[in-house]
DNA sequence: ATTATTAACGTAAAAAATACATTTATTTTA
DNA sequence: TAAAATAAATGTATTTTTTACGTTAATAAT
């Protein structure tokens, strides 16, 4: 381990093991998580608070340095898994953070990540020992860093993803209802829907299956239940059809 | 330099300088550039054949490893203007190639780019020189590791971008004509358009520059030439606005 | 039995996309 | 110098998609 050889950066020490094989002296190569959840008809980020210095106490972002011998989204999914207890999550790359000087004195390529998480699944105990929090997307705190602008360009993506790929479903439970399915697209784009046109639209693609079963925690009446036909969706996705909603 | 420590990767010793700082013994970073160019109707990719081992004599795409003091995009631009002579070409990061097996016996990540020319206006020399050539896009060759996976990757992000954002002018010279601009996005888009429902479209935007000059090369009425307008442009674009074709 | 609450649903109007044929400017050739 | 050849420029009618908008239905709570 080259550590001694840059005595202004022991604060990551606590951070490593000796097998992150990317740490040397020369060029680091780490990952960020933009995790997004989606609960009671909100947006929310998973952030963490900062234990170790520098920028102790200041919120940041999920992330690890990659090793050797891992894949950059293992390296997500690892640190994922440690912090939430989730395991497998749905990732997409969103882009390398490279600026020469964008991290404090050494040279740190991080590619960022995006995830959407299920609220309801994730591990209570997990996140709070970590000392991570879901926070009100709206009501995000100062992030240490470029993290501000990883959040910034994720959530741009997902708005532009959620257009023409039903990435949207990843963030409900396997069972939802379609105004469960409205309120995430509201909250993704900011704007209200009409609840017609939306029902419309989204059912127009065929890819929803109704069940039998409803869902009365939020009416008298009661919504049915959707799940998602993930067969149908590929053959459509193979024929080259949009899903723009 | 840590190269003594790779035997068996002498190969890319010819390819080496002393400030490749990236080039280590635990992981090494590199872009490799995806660059399309468009000329007499065809989309055409830039490829070289390699000259050193291993692979010797494989065609590849052109790409560098990432210096420590110089972005990716930089060196993405550093390559190209040694192999083109073009500076400050559009380029758009495609994404990262990390399979830890990707390439031959050491750990390398790839950060894919990719890049429109105007073909006319590429060094010609500096191309030979280098070994580089244009390829049709639809006669392309083998290419070396994953490099065919880039290529499909880009001409897939291609599309896509080329529907929302007019990244098309990029590919024509300054002044272009509208017929010249046609047969650019029937390239992309593989079919053909109706012209009269293309250029409502495309006028549309308010973002082309209708100039007095005709060009006169390919019919004896001539077509007027246009230009970019990049300050309304971003105005629109600011304001959320859609360029699909 | 009444009230309250959210889910489910259809149609008319507006906007956007598509299909389609003729005229125009200019050069070349007879 | 008139005729022919070539690609550029243009408008309208039809279809498709998107948008706007109000009423009835199912159930639980009172």
């Amino acid at each position: 381990m080259e550590i001694e050889t840059k005595p202004n950066f022991k604060f990551i020490n606590s951070m490593w093991e000796n097998d992150y094989y990317s740490i040397h002296d020369k060029m680091y190569i780490a990952t960020d998580c933009i995790i997004f959840g989606f609960d009671e008809g909100v947006l929310k980020l998973l952030i963490f608070k900062r234990k170790v210095q520098p920028d102790e106490g200041k919120f940041s972002l999920i992330g690890s340095f990659v090793k050797l011998n891992e894949s950059v989204s293992s390296a997500a999914n690892r640190v994922l898994e440690e912090t939430t207890g989730l395991k497998n999550v749905f990732m997409q790359e969103l882009k390398t953070y490279n600026a020469v000087d964008r991290d404090l004195g050494f040279r740190c390529i991080s590619i960022g990540q995006y995830a959407l998480i299920r609220i309801e699944d994730y591990d209570k105990d997990l996140v709070e020992k970590y000392g991570a929090m879901w926070y009100t997307f709206d009501e995000l705190p100062d992030l240490v860093l470029d993290h501000n602008l990883m959040v910034k360009d994720a959530i741009a993506r997902l708005r532009r993803k959620a257009r023409y790929q039903p990435i949207g479903f990843e963030l409900l439970p396997e069972k939802f209802t379609l105004p469960q399915l409205q309120s995430l697209y509201e909250a993704i784009y900011q704007r209200e829907m009409d609840s017609r046109n939306f029902r419309k639209k989204v059912l127009s693609f065929g890819v929803l299956i109704k069940l039998e079963e409803k869902d009365k925690t939020s009416s008298k009446k009661g919504a049915f239940y959707y799940k998602f036909d993930n067969k149908k969706y590929n053959e459509l996705l193979s024929k080259g059809i949009n899903f723009e909603v």
